[in-house]
RNA sequence: GUGGGCGUAGCUCAGCCGGUUAGAGCACCUGGUUGUGGCCCAGGAGGUCGUGGGUUCAAGUCCCAUCGCUCACCCCA
């Protein structure tokens, strides 16, 4: 036989008793989204490699290390996605839908792959919803992006969210933010750890990254605020975002030291975090990009959207959403005692099936005993029992789980019986 | 890629300063009922102690290596 053949490091096997929170928060994601009017997107699992150069940015760690890569037998480079913001962009040009109208909102539900080193929440196979509202340059559409994204994760997480805000502005300000930062703590270098001197050097922005106390000592007391220098007309947009989440009411807070790890991102950025969740404390994140659709190729459109970890949402939502989420009960265990009543218990099992009924029929031809402790196991409401005289007289047993009480009834009377004692006249239980 | 923690039954875990046939709880199976569940009682099955090497009269236990899982770093959802 050999050995078994293992799970591949870093992904997961959802299993029966997960597979239904997951089924619930797929239907919720799908339900509020319909109610903002977005419309579902779903793209292929793999891509161009250059997708991904291009849209995410040839320095960012996801291109630089994470992606999977291979090439196809026509030598073409092809990338499992990593990512879903350049593929929905991608389809958007590739589409025409800029043409259809002069706003276009997209969300999608999707599975994403990045080789990285596993860790609580961080998966290489893993899901996120997201949307992209392309078309909008107003702050009333970041408004609402930052709202809908806030709403849905407070539907599974009701507790403990914090929604951090930033503007970053646009890349024009950003080359003299950057050159300001270096020269404020270029007489510092000496004192930081090895890593965080890598960042000063490539990536100064990063530095709001570093977990080292120190660093952060060092930039709480001479760093200059990205969010202090965009410009007038980018400041003016960030206010109007933030007036607008206080007229809905969305919490938030204005986290100046908020950087986010890709290159297409304009102005606003946000990130909903949960503090439950480990070092990897994100639930979602987003932000806008005013140029990434021109970027890939089409036309000058601005636009913004958020993603949000289905698996973190589920870590944190956890036991919570196992309380509210109940599943179907088993209506009927179908036990056969006896050789003959084998087949008229299949016909039977499908009779009940296409009344409406579930049903588990019995194939392992086990004792009655062990047959009752299977229907008891498996929660279901009624046992129909069929054996050697029940085949005989045209019958079967039903016996009800709850109580034990059974009695005997014609076939034909059996899926009436069964709505009796199934379906009672509500009373006050619940 | 780097660092820490952990690998003993299907699951959760005991197993002392190395010492005799490696244990418990849960789960599973059989019986206590000619064809009747839960609770109880009796019994049963299930283990290359992750793997390989070393030290020793003797290794689940000590040492080395290796693989796996996990948490963390980097970075991100």
């Amino acid at each position: 036989m050999g050995e078994p053949v293992k799970r591949i490091r870093g992904v997961r096997d959802i299993l029966p008793e997960e597979t239904h929170l997951w089924r619930f928060m797929e239907w919720i994601v799908h339900a509020v989204m319909s109610t903002y009017g977005y419309q579902e997107i779903r793209t292929p699992a793999f891509e161009p490699t250059e997708l991904f150069v291009r849209g995410v940015g040839l320095e960012t760690d996801i291109v630089h290390k994470e992606m999977y890569t291979f090439t196809d037998k026509g030598g073409k480079s092809l990338t499992l996605k990593p990512e879903l913001t350049a593929p929905v962009v991608r389809a958007y040009i590739q589409n025409h839908l800029d043409r259809e109208a002069p706003i276009t909102r997209l969300y999608y539900l999707d599975e994403l792959y990045r080789q990285e080193r596993p860790q609580k929440g961080r998966l290489r196979q893993f899901n996120q919803f997201g949307v992209e509202a392309i078309g909008s340059p107003h702050p009333e559409q970041d408004v609402e992006i930052i709202a809908l994204a806030y709403d849905l994760c407070s539907l599974f997480v009701p507790q403990g969210l914090t929604v951090r805000l930033n503007s970053i502005g646009s890349p024009e300000q950003r080359g003299e933010y950057l050159k300001q930062l270096r020269e404020v703590f270029q007489p510092y270098a000496a004192d930081l750890d090895q890593l965080d001197r890598q960042r000063l050097k490539n990536n100064p922005l990063r530095l709001f990254d570093s977990k080292n106390p120190e660093t952060q000592a060092l930039l709480e007391q001479h760093a200059p605020l990205i969010s202090d220098h965009i410009s007038s007309e980018d400041r003016q947009h960030y206010e109007e975002v933030q007036a607008g989440l206080k007229a809905l009411e969305v919490p938030f807070e204005h986290d100046p030291r908020q950087v986010r790890g890709l290159d297409y991102y304009t102005r606003t950025t946000f990130e909903i975090t949960s503090g439950k969740l480990g070092a990897q404390d994100a639930l979602c994140g987003g932000g806008r990009y005013d140029n990434l659709v021109q970027q890939l190729g089409g036309p000058d459109i601005p636009a913004i959207g958020f993603a949000a970890g289905v698996e973190r949402l589920l870590l944190v939502a956890g036991e919570s959403l196992k309380e509210k989420v109940t599943l179907r009960k088993l209506d009927v265990y179908l036990a056969v005692l006896a050789e003959e009543a084998r087949a008229p218990a299949l016909v039977r099992a499908q009779e009940l099936r296409a009344a409406g009924y579930t049903v588990i029929l019995e194939t392992l031809r086990r004792s009655a005993k062990a047959q009752l402790r299977e229907a008891n196991r498996s929660e279901a409401r009624a046992a129909v029992i069929m054996g050697e005289e029940e085949v005989k007289k045209g019958t079967c047993t039903v016996k009800r789980m709850d109580n034990g009480e059974q009695e005997e009834v014609a076939v034909d009377q059996l899926a009436t019986h069964l709505d009796g004692i199934l379906h009672p006249v509500p009373s006050t239980d619940k």
